[in-house]
DNA sequence: AATTAATCGAGACGGTACGTCGTGTCTTAAA
DNA sequence: TTTAAGACACGACGTACCGTCTCGATTAATT
């Protein structure tokens, strides 16, 4: 895995930022969070400190490297209903921030609250994020589904915030129907408002 | 602040938890909470190392103390409709947070992320908090202003999601009222869905 | 062993000074001597730490109370040779400071370099030793044995230092015979000067 | 004595190792030995204290270290007779062990003690200093003074105990020639055993 | 072809914080 | 008054990382 990598002229060496990376996913599943430290990665990639510090000036930039290295969610499932959008949306992301390398984003966010560095990378990713949330949203006004009354970036913004919660507070089990069907079911034109079932 | 102290016995010293938890809030206030180190509030403190770590055996044990001492928002105003107790709730809470032991909270969020003790803490505090939120809901419910499709501790949740959400990305400056609208106007009985203003 | 003690009245507890002595000579056969803190031994002792510093103001004085409480070697061998008395003294004293309690002095000698106290208490029990030794060539030169040109004293402080010697670089197992031979040879009447092995 | 020094790449500094020892000196001849901590010293030198460790790993060694950078005594007197020599040797030894470097010796002694590795550098260099004492005997037999009964490296061993026992008292202001009679008279070919001044 | 310049692994450096341990002092409550 | 108990301020321990640095080597692009 870190056979001798030296320099390969002066520019930056391919290799060596796939070992660092590679090195930094390793430790965090062996070691969690806290084992991920500059030293750690350099020693495990092979790397010198001052190569890491050239082009991950710190610990939060190196999260996001790694977390961002990863292709981006393709798509989310178009069932034709929003509640079902909604329910497959969260299950995509819930399924993605459970395996080794979607882990991270739960402390790229704790990092985010300490260093506006990572802050802003990560605030740019959300707004990104929530753009693409919000055509799902789009897409059922277009069919008509949905009772106006609220912007669709509001919407996004809520079910967002429902999967940050989730993600912060170890719940990525919790019933994914379940929160879309609290969040979704008054913003579409009632077809059942009144059939609820009480709970 | 920093007066001698000395034991008073085999038993814990008031004074000395007051000078710690005093010395944590000064500390955050004027360094930031990268600046919060047990070395620095025992230094503050003028409190032994192992006097601290007797008490709080971690920094997000510490975090907690600190942030628990100040005494429980006392109620959330009453306004009527759910829509304006929603508004007032989150006016309350990110009025709160936005204050210098309010600030510690997002902290303490990102501490639970890599420490078991502080996730557990935080989690019986949240459901604490939920169940008082909920409350709002109930209230809502027995004047008949909602629609019974669902659950109290749902709606409690997608609340206190939003609430989260705005604390993490630095935005309490946020629009409240819009929030209330976005997250209520659905779970209320449809009074006005017709005449909603799309974006 | 160590069964509750309290206090007897507003005098010493015999009981709790010989708990605190045997503990010491415990923690130093299990842990050595690094182990044998104040803190240590009233945790072992089951005695208050002030109890400790009461009787025992350090470290060097609880040693030194340890290594006297053992009863003092009652006499040396009469060899009927002086040769033979020091052969019999020295392996006599390297015996008895192999032995659990004996093995200590080497650390009081140590603990004297820096704490005048121990320093104190080691230089009159040397004193007393240098004495009680210093009759042994009393002994042969009333036999007249001894060729008269070296006070008796002169010749003890050579068999105390070379016996310090052997302890204090752990050379307890060697051959004291030789040893004997090497000081003592010359201090008497020429019998065998000429015969002498070269080696 | 305390400017900055850095790291001057993958080795070691010699500047940094000057700064340590001679804060090392600095400190024992202000505060005594009990005031050589390594803390202490990493702060005197405005050195790291990993620094420290990375180059001594226990106090014992610095104290090694501090004591060998004096450069050897070059060789000790020789006045023709071996009793001369001897009080010579030890005259020279007690004035270098009564200067502030040489003090330290005594302590080097006392962390052989409790600490193996102190032991083992101690106990090399004490065999160099005997193989080096050795030489003075050899010399008087060369000149056929010395009656052969006796191996030399018994004789200086004789003699090196004598000093130790001296140094570790505190009586380094004792009668060397006294002490050199007392043990040379005997190992030498018979020239007036019988006049002796009785004691 | 020789030179320049950026990169690489390596690891020493001065620091700070960690969490633990021992020190000697103190107060309590019981005997 | 002594006892066990243990909290307290203090400070050293030895370890781990931090971010900076200097080195000697490697290699591509520039002279």
């Amino acid at each position: 895995m870190t056979e001798r990598r030296a320099s390969i002229g002066a520019r930056r060496n391919p290799e060596t930022e796939a070992a660092v990376l590679d090195a930094a996913v390793a430790i965090v599943e062996e070691k969690g969070i806290s084992g991920l430290s500059m030293e750690a990665v350099a020693r495990r990639a092979r790397a010198g400190k001052a190569t890491l510090y050239r082009w991950w000036p710190t610990r939060g930039a190196l999260l996001m490297a790694v977390y961002q290295r990863q292709k981006r969610i393709a798509g989310y499932p178009d069932t034709g209903t929003l509640e079902g959008d909604v329910a497959g949306f969260l299950d995509t992301l819930f399924s993605h921030w459970s395996r080794p390398e979607g882990r991270l984003f739960r402390h790229i966010i704790a990092a985010a609250q300490g260093d506006a560095d990572v802050a802003e990378a990560l605030e740019a990713y959300r707004q990104d994020r929530l753009a693409s949330l919000s055509e799902l949203f789009e897409r059922a006004r277009a069919r008509g589904e949905l009772s106006a009354a609220v912007p669709s970036g509001d919407m996004a913004r809520a079910v967002m915030a429902m999967a940050w919660l989730h993600l912060l507070v170890d719940r990525l089990d919790a019933d994914t129907a379940g929160m879309a069907r609290a969040l979704v079911r008054g913003w579409t034109v009632s077809r059942g408002a009144g059939e609820a079932r009480p709970q």
